[in-house]
DNA sequence: CCTAACATATATCAAGACGATATGTATCAA
DNA sequence: TTGATACATATCGTCTTGATATATGTTAGG
């Protein structure tokens, strides 16, 4: 499934203008998928040229025209084959892990000062994350509220785990700090 | 920190020609950042125009020119200042909530199928991260180690909660069968 | 009343990354 | 001997992002 399939897939909800479309990604689609203006325009384009979606265009004096990409029988097919295609699960990756593979040649305050950003980063997700939760109970269908708690549970331990990583870190600072100490 | 700077980085731990630094992005540090020749090539490039690399190449009959790229005093400089910098955490996403958000439109049987796919690749990345334990506790340093039990505590917490999502859809769809077969 | 910010709306461009492909030798196992 | 794998560099097409350009409508604050 690639981003023209979610793309076509939002407009199985309704037709969309291409700005309406990023607005989707940017607040219900946000915390599992995202695209820019510059994926977004393009593929609506290939959408039209491959006969998957049509285009309604409302000329407006002065303003630029508005263009309603609405899907077609052929998208519909496109979509479903894909929802149902196998899974490519990208491979598992973390900035935070990349810093620790070389902090060895970083100082310990410097170190802290890392993982405390990225925890604070994983805070505000949790945060947004949680703020969307009267939105899913009132408006989300049952896949979409399992599909939400699963995101909140696995921010959940990001949050736990990074703090532990924290606890680790500082007491590892602290046992090199006294066996320097002890010794010099 | 951009790709580049990781670079950089194995670098610092010793001079590397493009092909052993994939390897290297496909081993020890494959669990946490990659990397394709299409990258690393046009980067060990704009790395010796900038003079953060130099190059020692080793004409060999027959076979490509070897090319062993070392890292300068100015190269280290531009990565340690990198490894401080502030981190830019990517957007949390998630192919298997994509595929939940459109559920509604895929049959039982095939939704309970993706979730059993994206289980098995969450199991192989599982195991193939805890064949890296001896390794690990053999030559990793301490920042290594606890970046490494960071990763499989989130690894055992990924699989948790992909299975509480199983059981969840699975309980989902037998109520609702309930519900057709006692109305129906 | 003005003005600054924000929302609406389309579109392109440079830069970066991936995956595939091209090219070719050396080595090792069946 | 033949096929697979390792070694080794490099480019190409395609996709994505983030920035930028271009303009108008609306709304809130001074």
């Amino acid at each position: 499934m690639e981003l023209y399939h979610i793309i076509l897939g939002l407009l199985t909800l309704r037709p969309m203008t291409g700005y309406e479309l990023k607005q989707t990604f940017d607040t219900s689609l946000g915390n599992v998928a995202g695209a820019s203006f510059g994926s977004i325009y393009p593929i609506l384009k290939k959408l039209r040229d491959r006969g998957l979606a049509t285009v309604a265009q409302a000329a407006r004096e002065g303003r630029p025209v508005r263009k309603v990409y609405s899907i077609t029988a052929e998208g519909r097919r496109v979509f479903k084959d894909a929802l149902g295609s196998e899974l490519d699960v990208p491979p598992f990756r973390n900035v935070l892990m990349v810093r620790f593979f070389f902090f060895d040649a970083l100082s310990p305050k410097a170190q802290e000062e890392t993982v405390g950003q990225y925890l604070r980063h994983i805070e505000k997700k949790r945060a947004s994350l949680k703020a969307l939760g009267p939105l899913v109970r009132d408006f989300a269908d049952p896949y979409q509220k399992m599909g939400y708690r699963f995101g909140l549970r696995m921010i959940e331990h990001y949050r736990e785990n990074t703090r532990k990583l924290a606890a680790e870190l500082r007491q590892h600072h602290r046992a090199v700090a006294a066996r320097k100490g002890g010794a010099g």
